[in-house]
DNA sequence: CTAAAACCTGACGTTGACGTCAGAGGCAAG
DNA sequence: CTTGCCTCTGACGTCAACGTCAGGTTTTAG
């Protein structure tokens, strides 16, 4: 498949493939003419680099995970950083949980609000 | 407090904290000579504004939001922004918990393969 | 065969949350 | 008083992951 039709099945757009070329993130072959050529599973990978990207990782870390997670096979360096990664979107996690609650007494308290009367304390009656 | 004590408590740059102000996210006293004073409040405030970043909101949309989250109180409206922004670290969250399976299950089996005796078929015996 | 659509390479533009530097003023200690 | 650290206001620099535009080639539809 060329580049637009992977940029439609994968979600992204063609300048971001082009990019994760560019960065080494995703090979292509080239037809006689130099169109990039893919294969039905850079489809999935393309969807693993989205997932990796909004885990936070930098495509300087993608670059050097990967491999190891398209082939699962891992030098013992490689699994450390694994899990340092794997670390990391825990705390992230842990974060976004917290803030989600905060929101959430936000969002239940002002309800309550409403719900009761209008707001509390704004004025005096 | 001044600008580098709110700064070290807070656990941000001096730069970060002005640029809370430029952008009406942090307001500050001035002593007579013009420098930024702070009160206590101020250190959890910035925490909040932290953790709200990290939780993928814009200075704008926390502009909008931080008042209602700090004094519990909402129009019908910002509470629909609210819950629009919690949806949305929802949808973060399920996919941090996704990537993290991922990294897991290849942390899992490379582990294993390592236990097990090298590598799995990396080349023929 | 031709016009539209898709593709190519290069290269500059964008955005957010600061970093950093310049030049000048303020403030506690010795 | 001066040394040294903190602070001030601009204002330009940065970095990642693309967006966008220019100018040209290739593929496809009719």
């Amino acid at each position: 498949m060329r580049i637009g039709e992977l940029a439609t099945k994968a979600g992204v757009s063609v300048r971001a493939l082009r990019y994760y070329e560019e960065h080494e993130l995703l090979a292509a072959d080239r037809s006689p003419s130099g169109q990039r050529l893919y294969a039905q599973e850079a489809v999935d990978r393309v969807r693993l680099i989205q997932q990796l990207y909004a885990a936070g990782l930098s495509s300087r870390t993608i670059v050097e995970l990967l491999p190891s997670v398209v082939d699962g096979n891992a030098t013992p360096e490689l699994l450390d950083r694994l899990s340092v990664e794997r670390d990391h979107i825990d705390n992230k996690i842990a974060e976004l949980a917290d803030a989600r609650e905060r929101l959430d007494s936000v969002i239940g308290g002002a309800t309550e609000n409403l719900r009761t009367g209008r707001s509390c304390r704004v004025s005096a009656p």
